[in-house]
DNA sequence: CGGAAATTTGAGATCACTCAATTGCGGTGG
DNA sequence: CCACCGCAATTGAGTGATCTCAAATTTCCG
């Protein structure tokens, strides 16, 4: 067992998506077709609901593990991820954050206990104002029913991370994990050239697999090695998806569009 | 690594609750503190979406593992589970579930893969038309906004769940989950006597903490015989409340009540 | 050219797994 | 009432995947 946490002040690396624009309806991010669309009154009333934009270094802390958050969330470009820790310093990565995932929801409704959640790269994130949740929601029930699915889908990305920490051995879980973040991040348009920009380092791996940082470093090494795939500058690459996904026994499907608050 | 499935006929044990009475006015499961009472409107709105209870018996299929339903359940009374498999067999039970959990609601937003829920004792459920669900939401936004509550809820247990699976080893994760489900069993008033009804067999706990069947029941019996609970006769005691939460450094948190539909 | 952090490698230690057999218990049929 | 069966719980023994410890190497930056 591992997961000591080490703290890392990892590199700014290129960021795909600039800062937000001004308005929600030229919002940058919609327009990608994994989103959405969304009504104008929908627009209106995610545009009056933002407080503004924040962007955060890597390695910055955007949700303390500890104590509340008075602002919600949405990142708008970066790396971002959520964890947990035990007292006695292990760590547990919960699940990663891209480009329109909704950050802090949990907490509004936590009793104490709750997550952190870390920029891996510098982020961009639309600021709304925890206090008015249940106004807009009240006033745009669309919103509501909006955000209970994106409640629902990281909950099925946790969920999909708990099958791999339990029943998955240490090769199927590199393959699993190289493979979604891949998929998600190619979904969103940060894909170039068949690599993404990939911040993580082996700890991050070793910390959101449930493995030591030894373990994961050896099995990185034999997946290489075997030319599945290539992590180098900062960047992955994935080789040979087929087997990768066979391996890992994860395999793409169809997604609709999310929606984007 | 185990985990594989092995098809359990459990026996029906004593049911705490009865059924569920005709209206959702006089819902003896929101006489429990632990629950929000709600408004007269959300009462109306939540009667009106029922479409009706339904009684499946222990080890029966609530939801299948793959495809969808077209219905969405409150569990009224008795335990249930939702678990993966994964092709090889090996399952992941994802978290339990006791009055006053919502069923299904993942699938509403589901790409395809999903999870089932199965019935470990007889259970009541609260049955809902899928289809009708936005329908109410919009009616009652206020609904939108206990099932984010609902969901962001469930979440946060898959999350302690991953830590469990991820980063506790075998006598913390049984630790951990013994008072987990004392904890929120005594909650929702299925505690007497200082012990819950307990419809798990070993292997369901396995397949819960990632662990194999003879290692559960090893690191099981070392905590019996440290005196820290006794689990017979389809019944557990916490015997030392204490040592059982300092070893999973699991501690209790005061909960607020939370809403039920 | 340092120096810190990350990656890599080797080696031995362990926790948890698999295999296999036994025990205990409730139900069933004779 | 007893032999028998099926399933869950136990136990023992050996194996192996993963962990820990420790050191070398590489990379990245100032």
């Amino acid at each position: 067992m591992d997961g000591y946490s080490r703290r890392v002040k990892s590199e700014p690396l290129a960021l795909l998506g600039a800062s937000c624009p001004t308005g929600c309806k030229n919002c940058g991010l919609r327009a990608n077709s994994a989103f959405l669309s969304g009504s104008a009154a929908e627009l209106d009333a995610i545009a009056d609901f933002r407080q503004g934009t924040r962007v955060v270094e890597a390695g910055a802390t955007i949700v303390p593990e500890h104590g509340t958050s008075s602002r919600l969330f949405t990142l708008y470009s970066g790396w971002a991820f959520r964890y947990k820790t035990l007292s006695d310093g292990r760590r547990q990565i919960l699940n990663f954050l891209l480009p329109g995932d909704f950050i802090g929801l949990q907490d509004e409704f936590a009793d104490g206990q709750t997550h952190g959640v870390e920029a891996a790269t510098t982020c961009t994130l639309c600021v709304f104002p925890r206090d008015r949740l249940w106004q807009v929601l009240h006033s745009q029930p669309k919103l509501g029913y909006d955000l209970t699915w994106l409640a629902a889908r990281e909950e099925k990305m946790v969920d999909d991370n708990l099958v791999t920490n339990g029943r998955r051995n240490a090769i199927e879980r590199v393959a699993m994990l190289l493979m979604h973040l891949y998929r998600r991040a190619e979904r969103v348009g940060m894909a170039h050239k068949g690599g993404i920009e990939f911040p993580f380092n082996q700890q991050h791996m070793a910390d959101a697999l449930g493995l030591s940082l030894v373990h994961t470093n050896k099995t990185l090494r034999r997946l290489r090695q075997l030319g599945l795939h290539s992590l180098e500058g900062g960047a992955l690459c994935i080789l040979n998806a087929a087997a990768l996904e066979s391996l890992g026994d994860y395999f793409e499907r169809p997604l609709r569009p999310v929606p984007l608050i």
